[in-house]
Parts: structure tokens; sequence; C-alpha cells
DNA sequence: TATACATATGAACAGTTGAACATATGTTGG
DNA sequence: CCAACATATGTTCAACTGTTCATATGTATA
């Protein structure tokens, strides 16, 4: 469809061009499809933050009911500052939500897409 | 202060303790229902994996077409050794399969909750 | 079987990350 | 305003991770 010049060869060689021609044709096809990296960067980084057994302990805990800092730290068995450190992190990324009661926090799921993420990600790991 | 016992305490010292037995309930409650901890590591160890832009690029170029490593390094602009050893995490995680077809072999994403994890994480991502 | 090609693997190094500890900020009741 | 409580933040450090480079393994073909 454009500019050529491979006319010479055998037709063998030919026919492992016009392969070889498809392969690239393919590749260039997913390049364009490709999401831009910027994206697939971001993507990256929301998985990492699901990436930690800690911040997942503390998501799934959360998955039915709201939870102040204290509460998870007492649940799961973690010191405050290392759970304060980890909802920085899910806040950061729009993960949880939260709202002050007096003085407790309380943190929840920020919507169904965490919970539909962390449940996909479990239908996987439970084969 | 702590051990006094609190039968002397005023009507609503008694209705903080009902309080925080309730809160006690919650957390012993949701203790119970959470997975075991090694099905939560097991899951952070899935997000791990998609949790690398490199990875996540990979398992994106393979959202609707088989590919070679050579034809991903390519597609991607990485070294065939960054590309084979990504896989090999994709691999032993079961994000891919894979068929050998001569010298080359050819990656797949493996099954639909791959696709499904991504495109959540993808909704997540573009808002 | 010798050679080139395709992929896999091993080792080392730089960059990243989570936990712990100390301390700061914010909130309520007295 | 002060004391007690709840949460947040800064720093340090050991452990982990992805890339690179070098090399090995596997496969097809002349």
């Amino acid at each position: 469809m454009e500019e050529d010049g491979r006319r010479a060869e055998s037709v063998k060689s030919a026919a492992e061009g016009e392969l070889s021609d498809a392969r690239e044709n393919i590749i260039r096809n997913i390049q364009e499809q490709q999401p831009d990296d910027e994206i697939l960067y971001d993507l990256a980084e929301l998985f990492k933050v699901f990436g930690d057994s800690t911040r997942i302990k503390i998501l799934y805990s959360m998955f039915e009911n709201e939870l102040c800092v204290n509460d998870i730290a007492r649940l799961l068995n973690l010191s405050q500052s290392s759970v304060s450190h980890q909802l920085r992190i899910l806040k950061t990324s729009k993960l949880v939500k939260f709202r002050r009661e007096g003085k407790s926090i309380f943190y929840s799921l920020d919507d169904e897409h965490v919970r539909a993420i962390i449940s996909m990600g479990m239908e996987h790991v439970e084969e």
C-alpha cells in the first residue's frame, strides 16, 4: 500500500518477506491500539497499591464496614503508625474515603471498583 | 486508673462501655470473616505482578493477540532479556500461557480473569 | 553437524519500599 | 488552656525488585 522496492526478491524470499511484513503490520497495529504509556504507568501504580499484603488486609477489613485507624490496628495486630502510613497511600490512590467523627476518623472503600478488583483477584487466587 | 472496675462509673460511662463492647464485637466479627492470611498474601502477590509498568505493557500488548518474545521486545522497545525475565514472572503467576512454534514461543493471556482485572483497573484509572 | 536464530537464565548493581521509632498535629472534655 | 486520646508525618534502614550484561539452552536449516 506504500512504497516498496522488494519486488526483485526470489519467490521464497518474497513469501518470507510478506510474512514478516504481515507481522510488522500486526505489531504496528498493536502499538497504535496500546494506551498511552502514562495511562499504563498509572494502571501499574494502581495495582502496586493492591500489591502489598498489609494494604490488602486493610482493604479487606473494610470490605463491608467502615473502620477507624485504631480498629484496624487492633484488628490486624499492626502498629498505629503502620496503618496510618498505609491509609495515606490508599487515600492518595483514591481507594478509600474517610470522614471524621469526633476524635476518630472512619475509613471505608471508595467505590465499587475497589471491591470488584479485589473480588476478581480473589477468584483468580482461589483456583 | 485502669483496674478500678467499671461498676462505680456514671451512667454515661456505662453507655460508653457498651458502645466499645459493640465495637469489639464488630471487630471480632470482621476478624472471623477475614480470609486466611495465606490467601490474602497470595492475593497481594498476584496484584504485585500487575504492579509493574513493564509487565502491564506486556500484558496489554497481548490483550487481543498472541505474541512471541521478540515481537514484544520490538513492540515495546525493550531488551529481549528484560521481556523474557518478566514473562517468566507472568508464567509463574499463571497470567499468561504459551506454545512453541518452531524457534519462536508465542505467549497469550491465560484466561478472562486477567483481562477482567486489567479492565477494572483501567476503569478506575480513567476516571 | 555447524551456524544462526529465538529464548531462557545467572549475577550484580541501583533504585524502591515498608516497618519501626520518634515526634507532631488535631480534637474533645474539664 | 491543659490533658488525654486519635491520627499523621518524618527519618532511617534492611529487604526486595527490575534492568543490564554475559552466557546458556533449545531449535531449525544449509
